[in-house]
RNA sequence: CGCGGGAUGGAGCAGCUCGGUAGCUCGUCGGGCUCAUAACCCGAAGGUCGUUGGUUCAAAUCCAGCUCCCGCAA
């Protein structure tokens, strides 16, 4: 078929790699605009961006898309198809009307669980057992439109929102790819989403990576796993900001927030201990536990989360 | 020129302010002790102190350039 991509971060480039794959004539591909990033506020483009001009598909990046040109653009190009997956930008009813077969988006989470920016960090953050993507015809709501198809995937005990964003971003490319025959023989289903079982996940602050050491090790255990790779959850040690990337449940009994063992880096929470197995101290790499506590001598009974120095 | 921290044996760090013999906690190897251990004791190997140049009798330490890594911010 005929196919606009519209997308912007890695999470879409599998879904765009798979459509070029399955032999889509995609004529063009919407991004966000390159944005300064990183140390030195260098301009960066977006991982879908990079990956259109890998193949040669024209990339557009408009800042706006309700000034009449991006849709002339998309008159132009004349897809019969428009698949969005992490695009980053409202789409305008008129640009939704466009394509005779309808707009796609690929999401992050089994709908109507997780409308939003953030369904893969929250799943995660929630403790959710089970989560997966769901393909859906776009409508004018946030993630409102009718579902197509869905697939499940487990959530692993340990496993972090990068993990899952990297397995999530392949099953959304491979649903992607049964939705569009579906699409193209003309038997893709409709299941209208049930509100009343939505919930929304909205983009991540850092203020909630911020360790609460008065919750219990489950909570924070889910929370560290949410956040990591970014924005990752940390704490304080002396004054100084402390990553923890990685940290399991751990048994051992403390004031909220006591480093209770010396080998190993377990700290008591609210309820029950955590191990952190992988943290970082600002300025210096991530690193394991272990080579932490080597550099530091840290005694027992030191208290962590106290944010200004002694 | 967005702000800031860092580069020292295999790992993580100290030493640099006030230049002059390379230190700590581990790991590795050898030996000892123990029913046993992430235990303990003894001994050993292993470092052009990121790179280039400068100052000096002498530079890990002072000065300048370069490379790489990281925190904030976006």
């Amino acid at each position: 078929m005929r196919v606009v991509f519209m997308g912007t971060p890695e999470f879409a480039v599998p879904s765009l790699e798979q459509l070029i794959k399955d032999g889509h004539e995609v004529v063009g591909v919407f991004a966000q605009p390159d944005k300064p990033k990183g140390r030195g506020y260098k301009l960066a483009a977006p991982p879908v961006k990079e990956a259109a001009l890998a193949h040669n598909i024209p990339v557009y990046q408009p800042v706006k898309m309700r000034d009449g040109e991006a849709l002339g653009i998309l008159k132009e190009l004349d897809p019969e198809v428009i698949v969005v997956v992490a695009y980053g930008k409202i789409l305008p009813k008129e640009i939704l009307e466009l394509p005779a077969k309808g707009c796609i988006n690929v999401h992050g989470s089994l709908l109507p669980k997780y409308r939003g920016a953030g369904p893969i960090q929250w799943s995660v953050i929630n403790g959710e057992k089970v989560t997966g993507v769901t393909t859906m015809y776009m409508g004018e709501g946030l993630d409102t439109g009718d579902m197509i198809l869905k697939e499940e995937t487990e959530i692993g005990e340990n496993e972090t929102y990068g993990e899952l964003h990297d397995r999530l971003c392949i099953i959304g490319a491979h649903c992607l790819s049964e939705t569009m025959k579906l699409i193209e023989a003309g038997t893709a289903p409709r299941e209208v989403q049930n509100d009343e079982e939505s919930s929304y996940a909205p983009m991540l602050n850092k203020e909630i990576a911020k360790i609460d050491f008065n919750k219990s090790a489950e909570e924070l255990h889910h929370l560290i796993c949410g956040l990591s790779p970014w924005p990752v959850a940390y704490t304080y040690l002396d004054g100084t900001l402390l990553k923890i990337h990685r940290a399991v449940k751990a048994s051992g009994k403390g004031q909220p927030g006591e480093l209770i063992d010396k080998k190993k880096m377990i700290v008591a929470c609210g309820e029950g201990a955590l191990e952190f197995t992988e943290v970082q101290l600002a300025g210096s790499k991530r690193m394991g536990a272990g080579d932490f506590l080597r550099g530091k001598q840290l005694p027992v009974g030191k208290i962590l989360g106290v944010e200004s120095a002694e």
